[in-house]
DNA sequence: ATGAAAGCGCTAACAT
DNA sequence: ATGTTAGCGCTTTCAT
């Protein structure tokens, strides 16, 4: 199996690592100069800070931010809960970057799509005293966050609100979205569009189904073996797909309501990929190399990662102001699947 | 642009998280007392425990992880500086869920590939006090880590060694990889086999183009025109393409040395894609919907992500046993590229 | 079985 | 400009 090489170098000893009251005795200074020198007080004066300077270097000081942040009483951290690291998850990495440049560092963790994952990763957040908290809502309730909104802990989300709990939420514009694709797919001459998408317990899975609805019913178009929202499973996708394209009356094209649908009806389909349209909610890494190209409705997550970390600050700073949700548009790709015609 | 809405709900007043003390001033015991009792040391009457459960329900008090790891000693969290956030990271998850089971929590910083970043993402978690480090190295120079290492930090690398200090590492087995696909593109009719891959400047660039000479070498094949590591950038892969595929004698087959040189090529490719036989190092999601769906050497990320975790803890466990240095072998997925015939 | 006191490593009030 | 003292919220001796 795993082959394993054990290399020339032999064991390390363990050392104690320097305090800050050891650069002060090697400094020969007291306690509180070497916390000013490191926090660059600039009360203090040339010699002393390179005496310090030198005894950081020789001693291999690194501060202990634990302590530092106990006594400070605030992380400099805020935590990200999102539905999975695995995958490829762009919010994430704008949410990295944004936090990035307001200083803080994020503290990541995977709920698996699961609830009790959700609340004990939040929970650990809260432990940990961060400075604000991040999720990509799992549980439809969030009432066991109702003491720590309380207590003054900043609660953004995103892609889904919060159930329960009064939380600042930046979410996608679902129905401008599938609008778009409905119109999309109208324009290109198709007249009986189908949709498969997430069940509608969840948020977005119930906002992208019933714009679809609404879609069809103002086109005039027939509704009845056209829509299929449900857990996204092989078995559910390919009855979905028979119904909607194999009765005497099919639909010519497709509206997938999210990432994962998407992935499990081109699986099923397969080579007849190409003989329907398409337009996917979601984008996602190498749409553009598939055949046909996949023509997409893209949130904006370089948006939707900046804005939570701009409603936390807001939060932050000002806890008594009025709970705010934001809208991001989102924006239709045409790529090829999405402009083939009946 | 993006639309604001303001809920209904007014603000909400910052309170003051209830401390030990006041947990145990409200259950009228002693501090010590309720320590023992969120420990859950048995030494505790049932009375009093009854009484502290009461005290911490009614003032949602939640422990300080921070003020008990700067007591204990120890963090219960180990850092994982990857290379990206946004992109799919299959070993971070496994990194992820391995800590789970080890009761440690992950503090996931990306390092953007870049030098610096990595080593200020490093620096960060060592003055976090994490009880441990994983890398996924950009830097080919770790001196800047040997004082930590000195100081007792774990510290293990996936995908590349450290350089310049001793630490465990948990590598794929490039060379047999690049060995499978050749051998693989042989037994398919090939005589004519190309490589593109990364910068030999770059360990598994190196260590799979070295291993592609050798391959080639030994079966006598053309070496001229058909090997190219270099930087991952749209005119250098089409110049490789070119080179490899247009002469006089060209190749009939070709062998990607990693993710991002893969998508480039295809990206070039176009629809011509399924006129030559493909060998991609790494597997990526979807690459079984591309047409034609991609044979690829796929890396073992769940076992290469419980190996760094478990090496990590040996080494807590034991700071003076010998560097260990483990490969985890790799596996050929045929899906229809590189079964295509000359 | 319970409690008083010391201290983890640091920063924030106060001196001086 | 520099030092002294008191905590941050918790766990850990060491009594009792």
């Amino acid at each position: 199996m795993t082959e394993r090489t054990v290399g020339g170098t032999a064991g390390r000893r363990r050392g104690k690592r320097p305090t800050m009251l050891d650069v002060a005795r090697t400094a020969g200074v007291a306690l509180r100069t070497v916390s000013r020198v490191v926090n660059d007080d600039p009360t203090v004066g040339q010699d002393l800070v390179a005496r310090v300077r030198a005894a950081i270097v020789t001693l291999d000081y690194e501060p202990d931010e634990r302590a530092q942040q106990l006594r400070r009483g605030v992380s400099g951290t805020i935590g990200a809960a999102v539905r999975n690291l695995a995958d490829a998850h762009p919010v994430l990495s704008a949410i990295d970057q944004a936090a990035r440049k307001a200083k803080l560092t994020v503290l990541a963790m995977s709920t698996e799509d699961e609830e009790q994952r959700e609340r004990e990763a939040v929970m650990s957040m809260c432990r940990k005293r961060v400075d604000g908290i991040i999720i990509e809502p799992i549980s439809a309730n969030h009432q066991y966050l109702a003491p720590e909104i309380e207590a003054g802990m900043p609660v953004v989300a995103f892609d889904r609100p919060t159930g329960g709990v009064p939380a600042d939420a930046v979410l996608s514009d679902n129905a401008t979205g599938i609008g778009m694709a409905f119109r999309h797919l109208v324009q290109h001459g198709h007249r009986r569009v189908a949709y498969i998408g997430d069940h509608e317990r969840i948020f977005t899975g119930r906002e992208r189904a019933a714009a679809f609805r609404a879609c069809v019913t103002a086109g005039g178009g027939p509704l009845e073996g056209m829509v299929h929202a449900g857990a996204v499973e092989p078995a559910r996708i390919a009855g979905a797909l028979t119904t909607a394209f194999g009765g005497p009356a099919p639909a010519t094209a497709l509206i997938t309501g999210n990432a994962a649908t998407t992935v499990e009806v081109l699986r099923h389909l397969g080579a007849d990929a190409g003989r329907i349209a398409i337009v996917a909610f979601d984008d996602f890494l190498l749409a553009d190399l598939l055949r046909p190209a996949l023509t997409v409705v893209a949130q904006n997550s370089a948006t939707i990662g900046r804005t939570a970390i701009e409603l936390l600050l807001a939060r932050a700073a000002d806890p008594s102001r009025p709970v705010e949700s934001v809208t991001v548009p989102v924006e239709l790709i045409p790529r090829g699947s999405g402009e083939l015609r009946p």
